[in-house]
RNA sequence: CGGAGCGUAGCGCAGCCUGGUAGCGCACCUGCUUCGGGAGCAGGGGGUCGGAGGUUCGAAUCCUCUCGCUCCGACCA
């Protein structure tokens, strides 16, 4: 993309709504407008970066076995007074009504949903286990909204559903979410640790939050330092054997992490003192196991092996991938702007023609660009008649990982410059070997 | 929902107290110079001051109502 043709409204100023880093940079860097308190558009910059997670997203969920679909983001209000939460999901379940006077809602979640389809196309034991997910946008309609597209009230959602048999192989679905959600965070460049949490109005007895610690954080959390070391890391894992996802489980989960709402203060103060940590977490994901809770009042059953008619176990499991958007900024920036991790990048490599208008700074740009778009490459081109500086701080705030810096001085040496946006530091080199190093650096994400 | 604020040009703000017909910086447009870390000079365009009532000869400014947004708290992917 050449930036001179492309939309990106980035200001210099930081607007005063905007509190915290992930805020004022999404802002800054063009990449959302708020539109009411908590909806926001997304602009091209932005919308980018929430296609790139929820594509990571996508390939994780499918990689664990788990199959994509779509529901809507209005439903009837009849499936929530069947579960009963019609009336307990309260003010924040925004209540729509239609020309035919009939109640309806926009989602908050989709439990009800999708145990009306299971029970309306699945019978037998023998179509278990099944897993069906999508990523769909929500409505909560929250008190207060804050911090950007961290607490909006319309947010974008990845979230699964489990049927299984027994109780047995929804916890082993369990343990396959969390080992799918650990590999999902870190392609994100993140660390995200997994939390023993509060179930909330989704009800179990088993559930996980997975964090992302963040000064900015809005959990307080506690853990021991030891669970920082951990990596899932590029392991090859058979999501269908019990007992290797169940050992990443316990890996994962036998250290101390608890967020506020289940903190146990006299367990916390076993752990040496030295590896006690108390900090702040951002929540990018849940995983419940919660059993018979909707299928049995929802009479979504199969039928076993005996004949018997039972209802199935169920679990679901959530990634906050619009929130995922702000958590990696707040994890990942400095007091330039963004620092994206090569994962979820809007655009793989920036270009900046230090000398607009000059025939060889132009055409050796013009390679650059046509050789990285043939390594299967997205750069974004500075090709604006802007001054260096006016450049260099756009590239910063936007936060690209990697920069190809184009100038006159060097070109007549045969050299242009590669810069890492996190480190600052810069290497000087031919064309072909910058395009060959950022090929390099982007293969196998 | 309780408490506290703010709505004036695309963004950031001043003007309001003490009414007299709107201003600054950035951004935008034109020209010249400049050109490796957000350039300089000159010129220019853009605002029914959130909305509705009221007081007044006259309202951005005073009064009433209303809408929106932000912050602190209780709640949440």
């Amino acid at each position: 993309m050449r930036l001179s043709r492309y939309f990106l409204p980035v200001l210099k100023e930081n607007p005063a709504e905007a509190q915290i880093v992930s805020h004022r940079y999404m802002l800054r860097a063009g990449m959302i407008k708020q539109q009411a308190a908590g909806i926001y558009s997304w602009l091209p910059m932005g919308f980018r970066v929430l296609k790139r997670i929820e594509q990571i997203v996508h390939e994780e969920q499918i990689r664990a076995g788990h199959i994509p679909m779509l529901m809507p983001t209005l439903q009837p209000a009849d499936l929530w007074r069947e579960s009963g939460r019609y009336d307990d999901y309260g003010e924040e379940m925004l209540r729509i009504t239609d020309r035919h006077k009939r109640d309806m809602l926009y989602g908050p979640t989709n439990e009800e949903m999708i145990t009306d389809i299971f029970r309306a196309h699945v019978g037998s034991y023998k179509d278990l286990p099944l897993t069906l997910y999508h990523i769909q946008w929500k409505f909560r309609d929250e008190i207060r909204p804050r911090f950007g597209v961290m607490r909006g009230r319309e947010f974008y959602m990845k979230d699964g559903y489990n049927f299984d048999l027994t109780k047995e192989d929804a916890l082993h679905a369990y343990n396959r979410h969390l080992v799918s959600y650990l590999r999902t965070y870190e392609r994100m460049g993140l660390q995200a640790i997994p939390m023993r949490a509060d179930s909330g109005p989704i009800g179990g007895d088993d559930t996980h939050e997975f964090l992302v610690l963040a000064a900015t954080g809005e959990s307080e959390v506690f853990y021991d330092s030891e669970i920082t070391d951990l990596k899932f890391g590029n392991r090859d894992i058979d999501y269908d054997d019990h007992a290797a996802c169940r050992a990443v489980l316990e890996e994962f989960t036998s250290r101390y992490a608890r967020t506020d709402e289940t903190h146990d203060e006299a367990v916390f103060n076993q752990i040496p003192e030295e590896r006690r940590r108390v900090a702040r977490g951002i929540e990018v994901g849940q995983i419940f196991y919660f059993g018979t809770k909707y299928s049995e009042p929802m009479g979504a059953t199969v039928v076993n092996d005996k004949g018997e008619r039972v209802p199935v176990h169920m679990g679901s499991h959530g990634i906050g991938v619009s929130r995922l958007v702000g958590a990696i900024i707040e994890a990942s920036h400095d007091d330039k702007g963004i620092i994206w991790p090569e994962g979820v990048t809007p655009f793989h490599c920036g270009i900046v023609n230090l000398k607009q208008g000059d025939a060889a700074t132009d055409g050796a740009c013009g390679e650059i660009y046509a050789a990285l778009v043939k390594a299967g490459l997205e750069p974004l081109y500075d090709d604006r008649d802007e001054r260096a500086g006016a450049k260099f701080a756009t590239m910063d705030l936007i936060g690209l990982p990697w920069r190809i810096t184009v100038g006159p001085r060097g070109l007549a040496a045969g050299k242009v410059e590669l810069t890492s946006r996190r480190t600052g530091e810069s290497e000087e080199m031919s064309p072909e070997a910058a395009v060959a190093r950022v090929a390099e650096i982007y293969t196998g994400l």
